[in-house]
RNA sequence: GGCGGCAUAGCCAAGUGGCUAAGGCAGUGGUCUGCAAAACCAUUAUUCCCCAGUUCGACUCUGGGUGCCGCCUCCA
């Protein structure tokens, strides 16, 4: 099979083809780091895991990298406001991230480059710029000119007139174009700065992913990633850089995911309506956050709310309570299994064939998500319905569609945890949050089962409104009365 | 103003030129139970924003409209 990809700069899904048989680099732009994570860098960062993740699953070596910019106007605003210098700020804030990713169960790219790492590849870069005629210098600024650049605008599907009659752009004096961008600034006294032939200044935004990309993978990559809002300028601008300094494409494939909302809000430090990664941790556990995130396709807003968020809690539950169920099974249990359905039987035979299908449709976690449920569905139904005659054969058939989701799950980062263990746990967590001991619980359900033996009801119902009052309910089954803490 | 995207049941959300329009949450009826809970079964869009067109046939393609969102300034 083909993994096919949403490619931004064609508008259209198209077979993964990559430079390298079998090698597929990824670049992906990262965070500028003067403020702690929220929501949608969770999004951003899980996608990409999920991508990379399903893409080694699939076979191929995937050399991930994703920058942090660690220098930048915001950084040195903040810096000030914070009395600190911009090295110790990002410092702080890398670190941060670095928590935050392995709280989300993320794996790490492979290389982490910092924009102040690269300063002669960017000041190369520049030099080359200029050399070719496509920069110019401006009083110790350099800026590129976006009328040599005659496919400027081919990723945003955007051109310069129409962008100049926006008029939403800045006045500046330096420029001879008001759309071209800085590459390279000059230094206000106090701010970082680093030597350059044109005095000493600091990077633009844009040229440290052209010169870090240029530096770990050559003048053209097969992928690269971010959220759609860097499309415009950002990846624009990225492409005009190189396509003029190398002569070559840039990028083959631009992957870009959408956004986190609240109440169909962008989630955005401007607007102050982020919530960060560690606030959201401390109510929801990662995997609920993944669940939450899969159960969309990437490139769709989502919309964050407590009530989606317990949606994916009752999700990630419900699988966990079938694998828990499914990995129980034991061989005592042999007698009792039924025969399964041929329909059963091919759908969850057909089960990887069918998720694989899915993620290599433009890494569509929605609909495999919707297959894992249905399989899920198909397994409870197998195991509640136990009736003589069974065969070892369908014991196998279940514990493999366990492993099957289980595999499956852990490329989204999701069921690492062993099932039996997680229900144990989770209700261990809850235990501490009643008021009522375990042994006085057996000790009322001993009574409880003592009455209801004697057929004397209403001391039975009330020993359980007892219970339910300290929160605790019961459940009557075959091998007794067991019991669980109501969330 | 320019450009891009989205519109599918109470909510979230896949998907396809013709086969039962996935799945989750919530709801309803049932099985089970002394009553419950959990689980399971059944059920919840004759229909996919509106209007035209293409087609033997469209929710899916084309054009127009409406609404929402995003980008055009920093942004994942």
């Amino acid at each position: 099979m083909t993994i096919r990809i949403y490619n931004t700069k064609t508008g259209k899904k198209e077979d993964l083809q990559t430079i390298k048989d079998g090698i597929v680099n990824l670049y992906v732009c990262g965070i500028t780091a003067y403020d702690y994570c929220h929501l949608g860098h969770a999004r951003s960062t899980i996608v990409f895991d999920m991508i990379v993740k399903y893409l080694r699953h699939s076979g191929y070596k995937v050399n991930f990298v994703r920058n942090f910019t660690d220098i930048d106007d915001k950084i040195i605003k903040r810096a000030a406001e914070q009395n600190t210098t911009t090295e110790e700020l990002s410092t702080r804030f890398i670190q941060a991230f670095h928590e935050d990713m392995i709280s989300l169960g993320n794996i790490s790219p492979d290389i982490e480059p910092l924009a102040t790492e690269h300063i002669p590849e960017i000041v190369n870069l520049i030099e080359a710029l200029i050399d070719r005629d496509f920069a110019y210098e401006s009083a110790g600024d350099v800026y590129f000119r976006v009328n040599k650049f005659k496919n400027y605008g081919q990723l945003s599907g955007r051109n310069l007139d129409d962008m100049q009659a926006g008029a939403r752009i800045a006045i500046n004096d330096q420029k001879e174009n008001p759309m071209d961008f800085a590459l390279w600034k000059t230094s206000k006294p106090g701010e970082p700065m680093w030597d350059s032939p044109w005095g000493e200044g600091r990077p633009g935004w844009h040229i440290e992913c052209s010169a870090m990309a240029k530096k770990y993978f050559g003048d053209t990559f097969d992928i690269h990633g971010g959220g759609k809002d860097l499309i415009f300028p950002h990846h624009e601008n990225e492409i005009a850089q190189s396509e003029c300094a190398s002569g070559e494409i840039f990028v083959n494939t631009w992957i870009h995911h959408g956004f986190v909302t609240i109440k169909d809000e962008k989630m955005s430090k401007s607007l102050g309506n982020f919530l960060t990664i560690r606030e959201m941790l401390e109510k929801y556990s990662a995997e609920t956050l993944r669940l939450f995130i899969f159960s969309a396709g990437y490139r769709t807003p989502l919309d964050f709310s407590d009530q989606a968020m317990k949606d994916a809690e009752a999700g990630v539950d419900k699988i966990y309570n079938c694998l828990a169920t499914v990995a129980s099974l034991d061989s005592d249990d042999l007698g009792k299994l039924p025969q399964i359905g041929k329909k059963d039987q091919t759908k969850l035979s057909n089960l990887e064939v069918r998720l694989q299908a899915a993620m290599d449709n433009d890494f569509n976690t929605a609909q495999a998500l919707g297959y894992v449920f249905d399989a899920v569905k198909t397994v409870n139904k197998i195991c509640t319905n136990l009736p003589d005659s069974a065969k070892p054969f369908n014991l196998q058939i279940l514990k493999e569609s366990g492993q099957t989701i289980t595999k499956f799950m852990n490329i989204l980062g999701l069921i690492k945890q062993n099932p039996q263990h997680y229900v144990q746990e989770k209700q261990d967590a809850l235990m501490a949050s009643i008021t009522i001991s375990p042994t006085e619980i057996e000790q009322l359900i001993t009574e409880r089962n003592q009455a209801r033996t004697d057929k004397n009801w209403a001391r039975a119902d009330e020993i359980r409104d007892l219970l339910l009052e300290h929160n605790i309910e019961m459940k009557d089954g075959a091998k007794g009365t067991t019991w669980v803490v109501r969330t």
